[in-house]
DNA sequence: TCAGGTACTCACCAAGACGTCAGTACGGGA
DNA sequence: TCCCGTACTGACGTCTTGGTGAGTACCTGA
């Protein structure tokens, strides 16, 4: 993302952190389906490639967002998961979540 | 903005729509101060160059979040101001608003 | 012995978001 | 007459973001 500091309204540090290209659809994943691995989550959005799956998770782990479980096993399993903090952005994102799906077929009209 | 559609949820839809750069700065800007003239938006958010004012701006009119109103007098004069519309996602972003706003320190500090 | 599944890492590339800088038309004021 | 301020527009370059495709180590089961 475009870091842009020093902030100048919560928005922006608010987007900062949520406006990755799949970091809203990893979050949403996330609480909706619990604690997931990396296959389970990369097949639960198709559309996104490994490398950026991997790159998101770890900025979100690095914002406190996402922990991050390693099971020593063979084979590797490793595990995602919202911390508490991520809890409560999910909380703040839901009315905007709310007014995209509301607006939806608006947004998908208007944009090019 | 890296548009993603379709849409996998509101999420997506709607920080595709108040993903730019300075969308959401500009969104704040006319919600809390009111219909403005493009060269006062411009000082109110000094960061901002011209040419991505405006493009920003005309993004969010093609989305119908802000109004554009024209008078036709020499000096020109623009005046920008949210609409209705604009003003049901101003009221959808403020819990987000406020999540960046008591979390700014942790974000700034996370962040590289 | 060898393919398969796990969760990655890395080099390279394309698209586009963003920034810089110059230029425009118009009339008012010095 | 010339410069100023208004609200733009357009060419050009750069830098970030995201995508592709390859390769890694490990053990399991056939």
């Amino acid at each position: 993302m475009a870091r842009n500091r020093p902030y100048t309204c919560g928005l922006d540090a608010a987007i900062d952190v949520v406006g990755g290209k799949w970091k809203a659809t990893v979050l949403w994943t996330l609480e909706d389906q619990g604690p997931l691995r990396f296959g389970e989550l990369r097949r639960a959005i198709p559309a996104v490639t490994e490398k950026m799956l991997i790159q998101q998770l770890r900025e979100l782990e690095a914002d406190g967002l996402v922990h991050r479980e390693i099971y020593h096993q063979v084979p590797p399993k490793v595990e995602y998961s919202l911390t508490d903090f991520g809890r409560t952005l999910e909380v703040a994102l839901r009315p905007l979540g709310d007014w995209g799906h509301a607006n939806m077929a608006r947004i998908e009209a208007t944009h090019p």
